[in-house]
DNA sequence: AGCAATAAATGAACGGTGTTCACAGAACGG
DNA sequence: CCGTTCTGTGAACACCGTTCATTTATTGCT
């Protein structure tokens, strides 16, 4: 009985198509700019057809959302890859950088539309593709650590936390200040790195009254 | 000939109440829950009316905007004068999560809604409250290098930037990524600038106790 | 094949939005 | 008192997200 394989097939194909079609508008004009009508239009059924394939229009964005995030994560991968830390956390910062500059509209809709939205990548505490990307910072910063290229007393986790708030801060600033004029992404992103990565302790661990 | 006066000064007096209805329904629903219709309900006028004192709903939320960056602006003021610079860059920070966090809807307005809000704060190079707060915190790094508290070579307009886009960082992602939980945003931001500002060089002066 | 049942798709409507504009009314200067 | 100027508005336009009864297409069964 392969019809209602079939069916299913061609429900989720279309489901994918809607969801392509509402990814390449939101890239092209914006978050706001997305219409149920327009998308209706786009991919040529009825505004009342989406709403057999999702909830409402959040259910799209938030979908939308956790794609773009993957994207994120998939465009981390190969510098989380790295095995010296210090160079691993400059290229993730790149990494990071870039995909936020190069895809505004994405980086928007996961990180700065609606707190509703970005729920969804951070409500499982360790399943998620939020708290499993978080970890890959928090393991450059415990990396660093164990190498003695810390502030000393700060905790891997928090550092990770102050370092990806950096980050965003840098992109969101940028994206969202256009006005403010100042160094580019990669240079702050750089400073970034070398402000929260100390120089190696030249003989013991200690090492800071003596000498 | 006080008639024109008087009809000036009730006209300013309308717009400045709009303005703060308009003000009021931000602060408690958020920026989007701002409508023409219901302003226009709320301060008893037809909708219609309200475009005879503003061109559009996005003049409103600019003005907004630009007085919500002067209360920020204002709220910094108090640790702006502090003289000593670390114990300065520590009081700002506070300072200014301590807005974000208190007032996250008018926060959003300002720095997280609309470039073309923001651009308002940011278009005089030197004139505007934008510029002329970032001074603030640029002055603080210059001091800072004076007292050889810096990383070497990092320009303080640059470590500003950065220092700044921390900070934004931090309260977006408390404002967006409100399913993340890490450590509080004071934690975050004494991290924050423990990262930023190096111990002082020995030679030069001896360290002292503060706080 | 034809018929009943199920799934897919839609047109029309509801209530909401920002914005415009011709018009009415009040207030003013001469 | 008249004419002008300013203030205010109702109605309309073009959108928006969403719902629902209804139609259309497709399937399974006899």
């Amino acid at each position: 009985m392969g019809i209602t394989e079939r069916k299913e097939r061609q429900r989720a194909e279309l489901r994918e198509h809607i969801l392509q079609v509402a990814r390449d508008m939101v890239m092209k004009e914006g978050f706001d700019a997305l219409s149920m009508r327009k998308l209706a239009e786009a991919v040529e059924y009825a505004p009342a057809t989406l709403y057999l394939h999702f909830e409402n229009r959040d259910a799209i964005a938030r979908e939308l959302c956790v794609r773009g995030f993957q994207e994120l994560f998939a465009a981390l991968e190969p510098a989380a890859r790295v095995k010296e830390p210090v160079e691993r956390l400059s290229r993730l910062t790149e990494a990071y950088l870039g995909f936020g500059l190069k895809q505004p509209e994405t980086y928007r809709l996961i990180f700065m539309e609606d707190a509703r939205l970005s729920e969804a990548l951070f409500q499982d505490a360790k399943e998620g593709a939020g708290p499993q990307s978080f970890a890959v910072l928090v393991r450059v910063f415990e990396d660093l650590e164990a190498a003695g290229r810390t502030p000393e007393g700060t905790p891997p986790a928090r550092l990770a936390e102050v370092f990806w708030a950096g980050l965003h801060g840098i992109i969101s600033l940028k994206l969202t200040c256009s006005g403010f004029q100042g160094a580019p992404a990669e240079v702050l992103g750089q400073t970034l790195v070398t402000s929260l990565v100390r120089e190696p302790a030249r003989s013991a661990r200690p090492a800071r009254r003596s000498r």
